[in-house]
Parts: structure tokens; sequence; C-alpha cells
DNA sequence: TCCTGTTATATTGTTATCAATATCTTTATT
DNA sequence: AATAAAGATATTGATAACAATATAACAGGA
């Protein structure tokens, strides 16, 4: 999450965001800064300024003299970070057909296998994760650091919004549109590019014509495989 | 600064960031934890937690065991910020041309008497601090909130780079160009902002191109003002 | 005079403790 | 049985003390 210097607190805020990022922390959970600091086997001062930072970056809620939860994007709030997206994105489009090379199409076409991965094994999770990360390849691709900053928070929101709008159908990023976006990119056609983009998200967009859904989570579980190690 | 919830941290932040804003703090000031927190009268652990803040802004830097200064943007960073700025203040034009209503249209009139102010009476800084505002007013009508943050950040971050590289010539926002964007605004002619923002925008950057300059600062001054209250 | 190593100081990073607030449980009353 | 009040528990917020690290000042030798 944070490329700046690492230091106890970033790994226990990246702990909590991929935890968020891969959706195994639900909106509205509960984060205890005591549980924390447990769970992750750090102090309590940094569990609160990580929350902190979490919070600034409004992945998660915090209310006074009360605690922080995970943040639960409303629909306007939704529709204004896929409002962002776009404009964002377009820029980074704009951007990777002037600065894309041959290695970057191959890392591309590499990542899409992962895709491909999670998709046949049904990997609901993974598959999630996976996508984001394409948009992101693209914008470190775009070369631009700040836009690639804004995009990986919009991201982060975007994984809470699919959480709590997503369907049966497990509407995710469409099958062929990463794919079909690289020939473009490899092709240089620029307009057919941005288009493709701009569908793209406004698809991803429907989920959120769709029904919510709910239930907790456990702490101790959610972060289990990190204690392995 | 922050639209959160007012805390005490919050208030330090926002003294800090509108220090920085107004640059009454150059960049590579240090900012010391246990000054700070006397000179701010508040504890030295929201001093930390603000600069902490701070950092993920990238309004200052923090470097571990070593302490926080106030941020001072590289060329490369700054070409990258003010792309941000196009990107960003487009989209944000494209929709207050959507959404403009009369009563903000008087609104931004009314702020330009304070532009105007600014300039006669020759006050470089709040100039400044008056021309940025007009950018973030403009966001506002644009009524996306996302956006709105997001251009916050590059603000900031733009009155240090023009801190760094200004000129002699007092180099900020062309004088007529607000005004200009208003007529068009309410005349509707959306082509004709898109284009006058990119070129306000492309002329600002134009300071990169000129010398640096530097001083350092006393934080005892720089926070006087507040003292008083 | 310049360099090097040493001591002293200042600052950051961490931990423990206490107070304030909120939440939950129990008890009492209608 | 339902509601309200009172107490117990848990959690956050703030403070202070301590340890680790870096910076600055100083002294000695080439």
């Amino acid at each position: 999450m944070n490329n700046a210097a690492h230091t106890e607190i970033d790994r226990v805020c990246n702990a909590i965001y991929q935890a968020i990022f891969e959706r195994r922390l639900e909106p509205n959970t509960r984060l205890v800064e005591s549980q924390l600091a447990k769970v992750l086997s750090t102090s309590r001062a940094n569990a609160r300024q990580a929350l902190l930072l979490l919070a600034q970056r409004k992945l998660v809620n915090i209310v006074p003299n009360k605690g922080a939860v995970v943040a639960e994007p409303s629909k306007p709030e939704a529709i204004e970070i896929f409002a962002a997206r776009r404009c964002i994105e377009r820029e980074i489009v704009q951007l990777v057909f002037q600065r894309c090379k041959p290695k970057d199409i191959d890392a591309l076409r590499l990542h899409l296998e992962e895709e491909q991965k999670a998709r046949q094994a049904n990997d609901h999770f993974e598959l999630i994760r996976a996508t984001g990360k394409f948009h992101l390849l693209l914008a470190k691709i775009a070369g631009n650091k700040v836009l690639l900053d804004f995009l990986e928070q919009l991201i982060a929101h975007s994984s809470l919004i699919l959480e709590k709008f997503e369907t049966h159908n497990n509407r995710t990023c469409q099958e062929n549109d990463h794919s079909e976006m690289i020939n473009l990119i490899e092709n240089g056609e620029l307009e057919e590019g941005l288009e493709l983009m701009d569908k793209h998200l406004r698809d991803l967009e429907q989920v959120l014509n769709f029904q919510e859904k709910s239930k907790p989570a456990n702490l101790n579980e959610v972060f289990a495989p990190l204690l392995g190690k």
C-alpha cells in the first residue's frame, strides 16, 4: 500500500489494507486497537496510528471515543469513486499508449495468466485481487506516481464497494476486456483504448444496481495466514 | 484540510497544513515533535500523529529515527503533480459546466474580489492562498468529494512547488484567467473552458523553468498568530 | 589546520500506566 | 415481561517515563 519507508506501522497498515483489499475484512467490521495489536504482534500505539492512516484514506471510519470500523461506502460515494476512476484511468490509458514498451506488454500478458488461473479455479478473492492489480499495473506503466497513488486508493475502495453490492453472479472485471486492452495498446489504437476503459469501468459500476449483503468477521482467522511466518 | 471529525490531532494537522499552504513553512524546514507540541500546545503524541498524516499526503517527509521536514518536491515530481492537476481539473471543469448554479457564479465572483484585494495590496501569500482557493471552489461546485480531496492534496503540493521555484516576478495564477473562466461557465462555453483550464495550468507550470531559492524558518514566529487566541 | 574518535545533547521510538468514555450485564421496579 | 437504572467491563484517549538512535560539540593527534 505504502511505497514509503517500511516502519513497523507501515507493516501493520499494509496487513490491514491487504485484508480489506482481499476482502477478508468486510465493511463495518469493528477494529479494536488492542486486538489488532495482539493479532499483528505490535504495540497498541502502532495499531492506533495505522488505523489513523487508513482512516485518512477513508478505508476505515473512526468515530471519536468509539473506535474504528472498516468503511462501507454508500451508493452516492461509490458513484463518485467510479467517476474519479474514469477520470484518472482515462489519463493513465493515454500515458500508457505513449510510454508502453515491449517488456511492459510482456508483463501485462504474464499477469493475464494469473487472472485466468484464478478464474478457472473459481477463486473469487484471488480474482478480485488480480483484476485490481491489472489496473495498477497499467498505472505503473503510465509512470505518474501521483496518479498511481490516487488509483491505489480508489481501487481499495472499489474492492469494498464490490464486496457490499456484489451479486451471486460474481461480477468482476469482464473476462475479455483486459486482454482486449493489451491488444489495443500493442497496436496503438488509442481511441479504442480510451473507449474500452470507459466502458469497462461503467460495466463494473453496474454492481451498484444490485442489492447489498452482510455478515460479520473474526480477527483471529482473518489474520491467521500471517501468524505462521 | 481534513473534513473528518475534528479531533485534537486534526487541529494540529490543520495548523501545520495551513502553515505549509500559506508558505509560512518553507520546504526542508525541520519539524521537531516536541517543539511542535509546545508551540501548538498539545501533546507530543498528537504532534507525532499529525506529522504521520501529513507524511502520508507527502507534505512532509519522515525518515525513520531522524524526523520530519517539510517536503520539497523535485522537478520530476512537480511535473507529475501538474499533470495530475490537469487530469483532475479537466474533469472538474466538465462537472462544473453541468452543475453550476447562479448562486455558485455569485460565490465565484465574490471570491474574485478577494483575489483582487490581495493583488492590489501586493500581499503575496494571501494571493497564493486565494488563487488556490478558487480552484478548490470549483471543485466544490463540481460536487465530487473524492476529486476535491485529491485536488486539495495537489494544490498544497503546488504551493510548495511555487515556493521553491518562484521567480522575482511573483508568478501565480494569471490575473484574468479566473475571471474569464467564470464568464465561460456563465455562457456554457465548455470547450473554451476546458482549453482555458489546460492553458492556465500549463502557464503555472512554467515556474519550473526558473531557478530555485532557499532560506530557513523559525517555528515560534511561524505559529505566532495562533498563540494569541 | 584538518581529520578522527569520544562524549554529551537532543530527538525519535516504545512501553506502561492512568483517566475518560462507551458498551454490556445485572438488578430492580412497574 | 418490559423498561429503566446501576454497576461492571472493555475500549479509547492522554500522559509520562524510558530506551534507542542520531546529531552536535569537543578534544587529541597527525
